[in-house]
Parts: C-alpha cells; sequence; structure tokens
DNA sequence: CTGAAAGCGCTAACAT
DNA sequence: ATGTTAGCGCTTTCAG
C-alpha cells in the first residue's frame, strides 16, 4: 500500500468519520469513540497504510519529541557510553535523539546549536567545547529549551544543570590508591586543560595533593611531543622511589601506554600505572590497569531523565549534580 | 529578546514587508530583492531574534533536513566511528542526524524505525539487527524513503544499497598472513553468526579456507563459556604446531585476550592473536595485535554520501559496495 | 459521541 | 521587486 501521501483526511474519508474523530482515535482521546468508530478507524489506518505526520502535529502542539545531543567529540570513548544512557532516558520517554559532533571546534558548535535551535528541539544536552556560552547557546535559553550540561561546565557557576563526574573525588581516590599501595611519585599526564572544565578541575585536584602529600613531581600535557613523556619518566626512574603515572583519561592512557611500550618499562615492576576512565580494554592491557570508573552510561541516562523533568517544569532551579567515580584495582599498581 | 514566538508574520510588520519577502530573504531566492528591502529584514530579524520554524517549512517543501542512523549496539565501538563519518558527511550537506540504538533487539529497531517513520526522515542508514526485513522496514521502503544498509544485509540479495567491508577478503588477508608466519593450526572465535550477515561471512569464509589449507580446526562462539575458549586452546597447545587465534572482530577478542589470560600463555612466543577490526587500543595490548582494520569512518562517510546522492536521484538502481580491509602487522603474530 | 472550521508558521504560485 | 493567497497535515475549540 503506497503511504506516501496518506493524511487524516483519506483515512477520515476512508473510514467514513471526520479527521476530528481520527484524530481523536489517533491520540486516544478522553472524551471517547463509539467502538464501532474507534474499528473503522483502525481497519481504514490498517487498509491505507497511514503514518501520522510528526511535523504536522508539531506545529499544532508545539511540541517536536525531539531531544538533542551535542558532543565535544564523537571518537572519544567517553561519548558513546554517554549516549547511550542518554539515547535509553529519552527512548523509554518517547523522544527521538539529534546527534551533533562538534569535533571539538567551537564554530562548528555554534553551527550546530544553531540548527537545533530551528529543529524546535524541546531539550539539549550539551557537553561543550567552549568556555563561555556561545551566541546560539544563549539564545536557545533564551526560547526557554532546558539545557543539561554534561562533563563540562559553562561560563563557571552557570545558570545552567551540570551533571557530571566529581573529578575532585575521583583525583583523591587515585592518589590515595597509588600512596596506599607505596608510590612516592607520581607523573600525571593528561590534555591540555583549556576548553574543558573536567580536565581543569582534575589537573586542579592533583596540584592540591602537593600539599598534603609532596609526591607529584610531573605534568605532562598531551601537547608534548611522545618523547618528552619518555625522557620525564625516565627521569625520574633513576630514583630509588616507586614512581607511578596517573592518567587522566583513556585517550591520555594510550599516549602514556605508546610512551612505557618505547621505554621499555616493566609495569608494576619498574613503573605503576592508572587512569581515570574504566574503558572496555582495561582489563587486558599488561594484564589489567587500575582505574576509577567514571559512571558514563548512568551520567547519560541522569542528564537524559534531569532533562526530560524540566522539561515538564521548567521553573524548577538548575543544580549540579556529582556522580562518583569507582576504584578498580588492577594488576598495573600492584 | 524573547523569541519564543516570532514568527516570519512579525518580522515581515516590522520590516514593512510581506511574510513573502522574508521567506525570499530567508532562502535567498532568484528573483532578487531590492538591497534597501534585504537591509530592512535583515536588521528586524536580528533585533527580534527571529528562528524560522523548520516544522512549517518543512510542512511545506516536504523536505525535513532529518537523517537517522539506527545501529544494532551503541556500545560496540564500531559504531561510534562509522557514526563518525555518517555525521560529517550528513553535516557537510546540511542535514541532522537522528540517531537510534536497537539494542541487539528487533522490536525495539522496529519501534524506531516506526518512529523515524513519522518523523519523516529523508533517508536511513540502517545497521539491522535482523535477518528480515520487519514490518516498519518495509513500510519506509514503499514509502520511497531512501536506506542505506551498513554492515550487514537484509533479506539476502535485497533490493537496498549496502556498504560493508569485503568479508572474504579481509579473512583471507587475515589467513594469508597467519600462514605466512608459519601458523599451522587456526582457532577463530566469533559471536553466534545468526542475524548478521557480516559475521555469518565471516565464518564462512574461514571454513571455505579448509579446503585450501586445512589448518583451522576449531570455531569457538562466544557464545560459549570462556572456560570452553580456555580449554579449546590447552588442547590444540599439546601439539607440536604452531597456533594462532583469530577473533572476528574487537569484542571477539576482548573475550580471548580473558581466555589467554586465565590460560597464562604467551603471545606471540606459545600463541599467536589476531583480529578482524583496528580499535585504538590494539596497538598496546601484548605489545600490539595484528588486525585486518575497517575502514569504519569512510564506510560511514560513504554510506551518508550514497544515501544523500539517492535522495536526490531515486531512480539509480541499489548496488553493493565492498570496502577493503587493511592488514596491519603487529608483534603478536611474529 | 462526532463534525465543522480555524489556524500552527511557512512557501509557492499567482498577481501586480 | 513585492504583495496576496492558498494550502502543507494536523489538533482543537466550539457546536450539535
Amino acid at each position: 500500500m503506497e503511504n506516501r501521501k496518506v493524511t487524516i483526511a483519506d483515512v477520515a474519508k476512508r473510514a467514513k468519520v471526520s479527521p476530528a474523530s481520527v484524530s481523536r482515535y489517533l491520540n486516544g482521546v478522553e472524551g471517547n469513540l463509539s467502538p464501532d468508530t474507534a474499528d473503522r478507524i483502525r481497519q481504514a489506518i490498517d487498509e491505507m497504510g497511514y503514518q501520522p505526520n510528526a511535523w504536522a502535529r508539531s506545529l499544532k502542539t508545539r511540541r517536536s519529541g525531539l531531544l538533542a545531543v551535542v558532543a565535544a567529540d564523537l571518537s572519544n570513548s567517553y561519548v558513546p557510553s554517554v549516549l547511550d544512557g542518554i539515547d535509553s532516558a529519552a527512548n523509554d520517554a518517547g523522544y527521538s535523539l539529534i546527534i551533533g559532533n562538534a569535533k571539538n571546534d567551537q564554530s562548528r558548535e555554534a553551527m550546530l546549536l544553531e540548527r537545533l535551535h530551528q529543529q524546535r528541539i524541546e531539550g539539549l544536552v550539551l557537553q561543550s567545547t567552549a568556555e563561555h556560552s556561545s551566541g546560539p547557546l544563549r539564545s536557545l535559553m533564551e526560547s526557554g529549551i532546558p539545557i543539561m550540561l554534561i562533563d563540562r561546565s559553562v561560563d563557571g557557576q552557570s545558570d545552567l544543570d551540570l551533571v557530571a563526574l566529581d573529578n575532585r573525588g575521583a583525583i583523591s581516590m587515585a592518589l590515595g590508591h597509588l600512596r596506599a599501595q607505596g608510590f612516592s611519585q607520581i607523573i600525571y599526564v593528561t590534555d591540555p586543560p583549556d576548553m574543558a572544565s573536567s580536565r581543569r578541575e582534575r589537573e586542579l585536584a592533583v596540584m592540591a595533593s602537593r600539599s598534603s602529600w609532596a609526591a607529584v613531581r610531573v605534568v605532562v600535557r598531551r601537547d608534548a611531543t611522545p618523547a618528552a613523556l619518555v625522557e620525564a619518566i625516565g627521569d625520574l626512574l633513576t630514583d630509588s622511589e616507586r614512581t607511578a603515572v596517573l592518567c587522566s583519561n583513556a585517550v591520555a592512557t594510550l599516549y602514556a601506554l605508546d610512551a612505557i611500550q618505547a621505554g621499555g618499562w616493566a609495569v608494576p615492576g619498574e613503573l605503576g600505572l592508572m587512569m581515570v576512565d574504566n574503558p572496555d580494554w582495561a582489563p587486558y592491557v599488561l594484564g589489567g590497569i587500575t582505574s576509577v570508573a567514571q559512571p558514563t552510561h548512568d551520567l547519560g541516562r541522569q542528564a537524559a531523565m534531569r532533562l526530560l523533568h524540566r522539561i515538564r517544569h521548567p521553573a524548577i532551579p538548575p543544580m549540579e549534580m556529582r556522580l562518583p567515580g569507582q576504584l578498580i584495582v588492577r594488576k598495573s599498581t600492584q
């Protein structure tokens, strides 16, 4: 049955009722239909392969059933996992999900946000590429479209909701574990912290620990050459102290693994290793890499649920939600 | 400026022109406007923070600017990579992307497809969970909505486009490499092949190789217990022949790594290992795992570009596009 | 319980 | 070059 242009009117004609009744049937309205008409309508719909047109409906009801996620970088394994959580909550509520990939480019992010605004999304989950709100983001806010920030904040303490890892807690958990394992020197490997509050928070927490425990010697940025990390590790290993590398996330860990392979150091014999994040390969590399797992799936789910709640109750004040990491001890620090 | 309900009519009034002129301005129509009116319109739009309403536009033009991707399982690392490719092509063409996650559940997939149909997507990229076309999928086809299958076919040689890895070629590449490296026994580890033609194609290619090279001794399904794999490997290792494990994808490899860790075998000393797929951790596990890389990003891009092409030219006949894998030799097979 | 009619915001003839 | 008008397909008063 060719349903290219089957409209509610066609169905109505076929069922010998008014378009209004078909609409009522479709929406299961209270003021019920007689069983007879309902039947005829159902039948007509089946026979004609009718599919309601969501645009027309949206135009009238001002609800699109569309949520959007704009991620900083799709190729970071953090994102798909969070996305999975968002998707499941969104779908349970009958929403579809539009996805945007900013590719770590602020102007691209801005363009995406503008497009989504025109698409009349009902809510947005944003892992922002920018420190400060762009024009399109503000425009979205002014239109009263609920926005949930994840992973990273925007404009510091803003008036937007935020769901993110408790970065300070995660770092202190990691450092605590390393200290307990007898490591007395730490090399912290991180991405350049600009543009991502989460990175900055982690790095700050690492630095702050120096006051209570003067063990952190080096912070290496991933924008340095790989050789720089090899050298940094090599330098510290001349000491007699036990040394560990702590990585700010999974991608930074791959970078560190490269250096460790190049340097030929034994883990955990000569060098400890752990990371924030718990990718699926963590148990299998070097016999298992100790991790502070982020509750990524749950984080996405929470964000989406909160967003959906806010869509229904716009008045509730924004809040910051910090999810705890979970220490998973493996061979690389034992 | 509160732009909740700024319409083209409001802008028109403010700019003292007709709605039609504003529309013309928005769409950069040929029959040009005088620089003066254009200016007034631009100004009015700025001042009022006007955002065109995509639904209304779609309703009229019958173009939604929406593409959809429905993936079998978002948590498989294959998907985000392909998605990235699709996203970049879609965005370049000004389309937004709706994403659906079937979670390996056919009925969930069917529900998603129906929702997308109502959303009036202009095209669909589908990694199907089902062997055969569901009602909603057929309905989509009958409505003339272009569909690109990726990774897996549906209904065998169907009348839908397909973009996928050249599985036979990939397997023969892998086997050829193993043979050249002196391995004389192969254990093939795969997911249960039901519901995914790609898995079946790979397994068939492995089995077919037996006629020319009687080296493949065991095929282990991931639905067996982990212990089964340990046992299978243990059994074969009593031989004096060189043995390798070949995994059908990254997830199966994690499973095999578990067994290898449990068995305590040295790679590549006692046991070779390689896989189809090249996840970001491949270089770092066991000193590097030999891979046949899938061109995932390119696969997504090709699929999206072909889809966009088909949207413009519905008449072109469907075709099957097979992308070659690429052998990346690492330590695990040397 | 059901129908008639008025739009939602936009575009595309058709006029002028 | 610009304005008028008639819908796109649906929901929703308001009557009956």
